[in-house]
DNA sequence: TTGAATTTTCAAAAAATATTGAAAATATAT
DNA sequence: ATATATTTTCAATATTTTTTGAAAATTCAA
């Protein structure tokens, strides 16, 4: 396979990878193409390579660098602002986690707290089955939760010493 | 909070949370309702209950069960046919993790292993930049893959002894 | 300052996704 | 077998999400 048909296929399945996993496809496909540049872009290069507008490029860049998984940078000499991603991919995961664990996981736990403490008598099997579906929700959260955190912690891949400990 | 509150509460919020995984509001919404309903329910209750049609709550279901998050029931003397989610939070989350591997993450490391074997010459950065960053990404995946692997056997909740054996 | 280059915003349009509801298919009781 | 209840399908519709592109804002050099 040529280079030129690999990259393609690599930044389009990033893409729909993306999708899975509630962030779009062009904002997949820019960080894909980041990932595979050597150097660092302008929005211009991004909207050539990827055929995409200028609002859509710009908007999608701020989102990665909301994310932190692209910085701005300034190159002496140069009017345009270039882009670059993070290329050590341990980071990538981690920052991903990081963030997905602030937006998503965090805010859960704290609705399942509130849940947790509904009126009613827990004779009553309809409190009884949601309490108790709320509170392992929560204790497994929990869990998820700490467990994160060890991991974005780790300085190096956190797979490797993980399964090396499991398997022991 | 009453239950009926609380009830509502949960199933939205398990609705929305969906969202950013890539499951649709009402598949994760049907699946919220059945976690905390003690008895199975029919499609006609979780019409009523979640207010959608029979055609959407009908293809839901169907879903549900390909993920193999909820049963089919049959109640002697009942006509209609009832479901039922599994309730132990840990069976659910890793059956989950299960099929999100089966279908995306191992998916893309057999993409990255052809991708990986792109003609062209290291020494062109162009090149070096792809192969090592599809070489680094699919290190990665198939180290996650294992832990998963892992993790989906285990029997009890994983992220316990995890956490000890890390903390060790 | 002024003006050209560049970035950002956002209303409108397009595309993608989810939902409806009625007809068709299937299952079950009599 | 026939009638009735129930489930499934899917074209049409509605909703949500993404994308566009042109105008506004900003930056920077002269």
């Amino acid at each position: 396979m040529k280079l030129a048909e690999a990259k393609q296929q690599f930044i389009s399945s990033w893409g729909a990878f993306g999708t899975h996993w509630g962030i779009n496809r062009t904002m997949a496909q820019i960080h894909a193409l980041l990932l595979i540049s050597p150097d660092p872009m302008t929005q211009d290069d991004m909207m050539d390579e990827l055929n995409i507008s200028r609002g859509n490029t710009n908007m999608n860049i701020r989102e990665l660098i909301n994310w932190g998984l692209v910085d701005r940078v300034l190159l002496t000499g140069e009017r345009k602002e270039f882009f670059t991603a993070e290329k050590d991919i341990w980071k990538v995961v981690k920052q991903i986690v990081k963030e997905r664990k602030k937006r998503e996981l965090e805010p859960m736990l704290q609705l399942l707290d509130r849940l947790e403490e509904v009126e009613g008598d827990k004779r009553d099997k309809e409190v009884k089955t949601f309490v108790d579906t709320v509170s392992s929700i929560k204790k497994l959260g929990k869990q998820a939760d700490k467990t994160l955190d060890v991991m974005i912690r780790a300085e190096e891949n956190w797979f490797v010493g993980n399964l090396l400990k499991l398997f022991k």
